[in-house]
DNA sequence: AAGTCTTGGTCAACCGGTTTCCTCAAGTGG
DNA sequence: CCACTTGAGGAAACCGGTTGACCAAGACTT
């Protein structure tokens, strides 16, 4: 088999198809405004597929076509949250015919840049935004240089094209969880202020406790890290006159969880004998902590299929609007859950 | 300030310039072919600016200069070493006026469909293959069709344009901390068979391990996951007449030393007490396990701007060759690594 | 029989850059 | 004084697709 040295393009497989570029063109696009004999277009296809042939998506961008692609901007991979969500939107936009690309931008840092290099350069049609912050930069570049995106995860208030999860109902499963158990009184470590799905799901948690008749509910802020979630934990954990001590923490991320279990671990405390925990967010590292983690699985990958679905709708034509995935979050019982020690507390 | 509602083009630049395109264009790529008037220079760099032209990367591409991008293929985003490693690939190709990808192949499963999305659509002018196995599709393909490429972390044999890092370097590095606190008898959890770096580092652990006169070192291999750690480390630790017990583990990779730190405790072991363990590659959440891993940070972020050097020089025509990254690896000593109870062996 | 549809395509302009030859004016050596 | 270089920049072809306008020929009307 002789090696293809240069790419086909549209003109070999019209050459050998023995019909025009124009032709071809809209045979593989599939267009209905040209009518074409069912063998011609049999014929097309096979010499295309023989040829390898796959269309310059830079020639194809500048015919005023689009370029068939997306990014999805993470504010960090090594969040593995943000690289199950980029598998879905990966995996969608790949059946609706897209590429989808990713970047991390910090936090905004650098999202002047990217925006730049992706959307300014030609290179992508739209953009999926995971997790801005307000205030980020790019939400007053995008004003400006209007793009088609949406914003996933976190919602920006008042765009009016927000992907999120049902992050109330993660409280409520873990929540109810704790409370079937025996848990009377439950802390929340929560993520930052001011972020949407941080504030639904504290918000979440405290009504789901009154709702139960918890003794008490006290919650802390911190980052969405390990350090977050050990701070938190400390002072969630640390005694108190005004309520009785806490038997149960749950967390708002996976590594705000490995925190707490390590300032918990340092607090001469046990899990789950001493102090139950629920993490939100499931990845293969939770069954292998000691203990292994009681975690609530939410639809991530599902939240970048979701994502990509309203990106495309709006790159071809159809207006914005607010989607809640539907899928319900799922509780994966492990080891770091269990009834507390005695109805009145721990015995220290 | 009005927005900006299309993009700047070349020619917009060139009429608010007072010159031509060619003359912008030329200009803009600083090519020395032309003489311009220090003035016009100046000149058409303040239109561009004013107006934030970006060149347009399709039409770029298509006038037969280059994409300027290139894409990083890696196994697994899940694993965080490849975040890492991308990261340092990314702010490297910037510097070079790149524009780094990223894609998950998923160890080869459509590595030929990110190819064609990548390389036959002409969206990139160049790959960084990260950890290709052997009979990785990819092989084949970039035989058949070329593309400037190279390998990193996991060299390919016979390719002459691996870039790699001196796994032999850490193996020591593990080896002589645990000799210095005294261990005898030392462990290595490997990576999967058949694998470049897997073998390096089991062997530079063996030639060590003999140099320093260990009474045994035994091997275990397994995948670079929990799992395959846990398995592992459940083999190495089992009781055996021909040898005395293992008093310290060393694993490829941190899911490995995660796994194999689960395992040990399951075997109602005590770490740092009756098994030290340390392993390979440095991450937060190392530090918020516990107990707390000892690891040898591994220079990956070096690694992804090495491997952006070779391949950039390649695309510029310089002809590849195989890199090892200088930078040595680190010891980050935390709480898993102690010395062992008592010189006869563990008290049972 | 002439006009009108329909079917099955083709033509050529255009997208936004890059690059290869040109040109034109001013200086320069003979 | 004239042919010749040199400096400064321009004209136009081209890259590989897409797209709307157009066209030839047979089928169908009237």
């Amino acid at each position: 088999m002789p090696d293809q040295p240069v790419r086909a393009r549209l003109v070999d497989v019209a050459r050998e198809a023995g019909v025009s570029k124009a032709t071809v063109s809209k045979v593989l696009n599939g267009r209905q405004d040209l009518s074409v004999r069912p063998e011609t277009r049999a014929r097309i296809h096979e010499v295309a597929e023989a040829l390898g042939y796959r269309p310059h998506s830079g020639a194809r961008a500048l015919a005023g076509a689009s370029t068939h692609a997306l990014a999805l901007l993470v504010p960090s991979l090594g969040n593995p949250t943000y690289v199950t969500i980029s598998r879905g939107a990966y995996q969608r936009a790949r059946e609706l015919g897209y590429l989808s690309l990713l970047a991390e931008d910090f936090d905004g840092q650098e999202a002047d840049e990217t925006f730049n290099d992706l959307v300014k350069e030609g290179r992508v049609d739209g953009l999926l935004i995971a997790s801005a912050r307000p205030g980020h930069p790019l939400l007053e570049t995008l004003r400006r240089s209007p793009v088609p995106h949406v914003f996933l995860n976190r919602a920006v208030e008042g765009s009016g094209r927000n992907v999120t999860m049902d992050v109330a109902r993660s409280s409520v499963t873990a929540l109810d969880h704790l409370h079937e158990l025996g848990h009377r009184v439950v802390g929340h470590v929560a993520g930052p202020a001011g972020i949407a799905p941080s504030e639904d799901r504290k918000q979440a948690f405290l009504d789901r406790a009154a709702e139960l008749g918890l003794l008490a509910a006290p919650v802390a802020a911190g980052d969405f890290t390990e350090e977050g979630g050990a701070a938190a934990a400390r002072e969630l954990l640390a005694p108190t006159e005004h309520r009785p001590p806490v038997t149960a923490l749950y967390t708002s991320s996976l590594a705000q969880a490995i925190g707490a279990l390590h300032a918990i671990g340092e607090l001469g405390l046990r899990v789950p004998q001493d102090v139950s925990l629920v993490g939100n967010d499931d990845l293969p590292v939770a069954g292998y902590l000691t203990p292994s983690l009681t975690t609530v699985a939410m639809p991530l990958y599902d939240l970048g299929t979701a994502a990509v679905d309203a990106l495309v709708a709006e790159i071809e034509g159809k207006s914005p609007g607010d989607v809640i995935v539907p899928t319900e979050p799922r509780l994966v019982r492990r080891g770091s859950t269990a009834p507390p020690a005695e109805p009145g507390g721990r015995p220290d």
